[in-house]
DNA sequence: GATGAATGAGCGTTCATTCAT
DNA sequence: GATGAATGAACGCTCATTCAT
């Protein structure tokens, strides 16, 4: 919940229901036509509320931008910890949270590039809070990458840069997905691209590693690697 | 010039001038405020024109939109062929590829961020003009990745993805340079990005040419892969 | 109590207590800002009740404003009796009645402007309660008036114009305050101003009683025409 | 014109000829139904514009009320000077300026009304612009009267108490219409008004130049202070 | 060709009023 | 009797677009 957003009704159950059928609708709406094209009473009548009611729960269009893409964000927030509850070895977290990042914006694509395209949008402080929101999913992915790292899987790596490297192959499927649609699924999409990008990092020992890990996990896979001899 | 927007004057050298003067001015609103909080007053004001007159040279003001997203390609499309105008090898070609389209990305920030923002405001047939124009560019790229390739620099890449990995490069600067520009300078993300990407991707003779050519272009910068040992 | 404002409640002494709850809370913020711009929600709050509740002793917000009107018009109706109780002679029950009701405004400013401002807002019927409610404020001081007629004090004057300079006396120290705030103190407003109405209609008879009754009750106090010599 | 009031238009002559036209309308209707209940779509009607115009040469609806405000006060401001114009004696002067201010009231009761009610209406800036302009309206009357003083036909008044005495006589007639029309002619309450104040002002010699000039002006008229015998 | 005043549909927002609890 | 969440009509205002000059 975003504490910035200040609610008539008191109630904070259902302040949670209301918002969340509001942002629900918004999310939809603004993901289809855009932020400045939907109308408070298409998100009204989405919503199944009257236009009255949304402003009771938010203090202008903007706030509902805020919590719609607040929302977007948290789906991250709470997809990466998830798909790491189980995963102890370093190099497999790392994989699940950028696999887990992958798929949480594929299934939410509009409301990825939402993101992108509206993020401007908000005020000042309120764009504030949802970069820093961006940071704090990065740090899920960074800390896996740290782990790597410190587990010596990773060469002494940039973590910032190759955080974004990550996340940027994440909402690359999304923003390009006009492109990527056509030329190849998800799945392949995943692995060239986590591949690519895991090439330039392993040492020797991480390679070895992984190496193994896919042949026991799932040896109808070829190793990541084996296309190339050196 | 954009064949599908029409003009009610005839005469093409004016339209060609008119229609640079409102560009010009719409790119930069656009970009500072996005293309919905823009006006068409906005735009006749700082183009020095009347609204009447933007009205003679475009239909409506999506139009404009079209206008502006399609110079803004346009401008990443001059810059590339311009800094491959004197260099022959593959390698320095594909690098200063990657390099112009930086830095034309880095000179013209908002606007990059502008054809993300906005392209999902153009009527499908003109995003379809504008998505065409993006493929011409990756083309430019694409054409030095097939040089490498075909001179047995880089290894048989999936072509599109790594041209992609590239564009997103660029883009991500400006994507998410209010992360990066407290961060890092554009040489050093350019260097380190490059690198990292490039390391997945040379063959074991791209890489000796690459450090030949770097040893002797600039002796001073430590070739790519000095850290790892293989 | 305004006997053709309706309520959904019974019981006469709640209905007098939840009235003079919400009157109170009116009668401020109409005053304040006026009757448009203050929401029942706003009454309802500041009155520590539920916006539903003031449904329940009123049929709308214009009742509201019938209800405050009529109580600013009580406390003058009240307050002129109260300082007439004791005063006997008809000089002094005259200058008492003018007194106690230029303070009566001085104390109620606000809900004095309130109601110039906002008896037009009302419905025709209840614009004519109001306006027959301020009949009979005007009543007491007439009567005072036509006493000093009956007595020889005042000369034949035309009553119900000079009980309108008397009213206007008063109203012009409040609708005029951010001009006499300046200039002067309320006493001596209300000396200077009733000095000159008086001098006008006192006979000769009356001026000698006002000349015998000033040098007794205040001895300090020049008399009313000591200024002028005939 | 009221100079804080922007325009988006630049002709000086079609300013005032759209805001004349504009005025107009909201004066009459502000007049009749109040600011509030007065809506920018029924002040177009009025005047036979569209909504959208009247943004061209306002800000907001506001500024319309300090405009009709502003033109109101105008009236009375060009009402007296004229009235003023060819009568040279102080007392006659005087007389002029009273008589005419009733009468610009009289024929503009609504508006008159609509000063009172509405000024509150106002931003705070806008609302001191327009008690400047009332008083310089005052100090019209204000000058008459201390010519008179000068002239030693008044006795040494407290010149601004006096003045809001006339200006509230005229004031008088509009704010309680309701009940003089009932009681009296404008004639008849303007004879019986300013008698009674003049009555307390005169010195003798001023009484007896009025006596002197009502003969000669009007024989059929009894002096003012024919019933009085001193 | 150029101007800019005029239009009016459409949107964000408010708030008096209702009614289920 | 009391609550306060919900409603939706209505208003102020904007701005893309037109068209007389």
């Amino acid at each position: 919940m975003v504490a910035s957003v200040q609610s008539r009704v008191d109630d904070p159950q259902l302040i949670e229901k209301r918002r969340a059928q509001i942002v629900a609708a918004a999310i939809d709406l603004f993901g289809r036509f855009g932020y400045h094209r939907t109308t408070i009473r298409d998100i009204a009548s989405l919503a199944d509320v009257s236009t009255g009611l949304i402003y009771q729960y938010v203090r202008d269009k903007e706030d509902v931008l805020l919590l719609a893409l607040d929302e977007v964000l948290n789906g991250y927030l709470r997809a990466i910890p998830a798909a790491l509850r189980d995963v102890e070895d370093p190099l497999p977290r790392f994989r699940a949270a950028a696999t887990a990042y992958c798929r949480v914006v594929d299934a939410n694509i509009d409301a990825t590039v939402l993101a992108y395209r509206e993020t401007k949008s908000l005020r000042p402080v309120h764009r504030e809070l949802i970069k820093a929101k961006e940071l704090k999913t990065n740090d899920l992915i960074a800390a896996c990458i740290r782990d790597c790292v410190d587990a010596g899987l990773f060469r002494e790596v940039n973590v910032e840069l190759f955080t974004y490297q990550i996340v940027m192959l994440a909402h690359t499927w999304a923003l390009k997905r006009w492109r990527f649609a056509d030329l190849m699924s998800l799945e392949r999409y995943l692995d060239d691209g986590l591949d690519l990008l895991l090439d330039s990092v392993l040492t020797p020992r991480g390679r070895r590693r992984l190496q193994r890990q896919a042949a026991g996990a799932t040896p109808a896979r070829a190793p990541v690697t084996s296309g190339r001899s050196r």
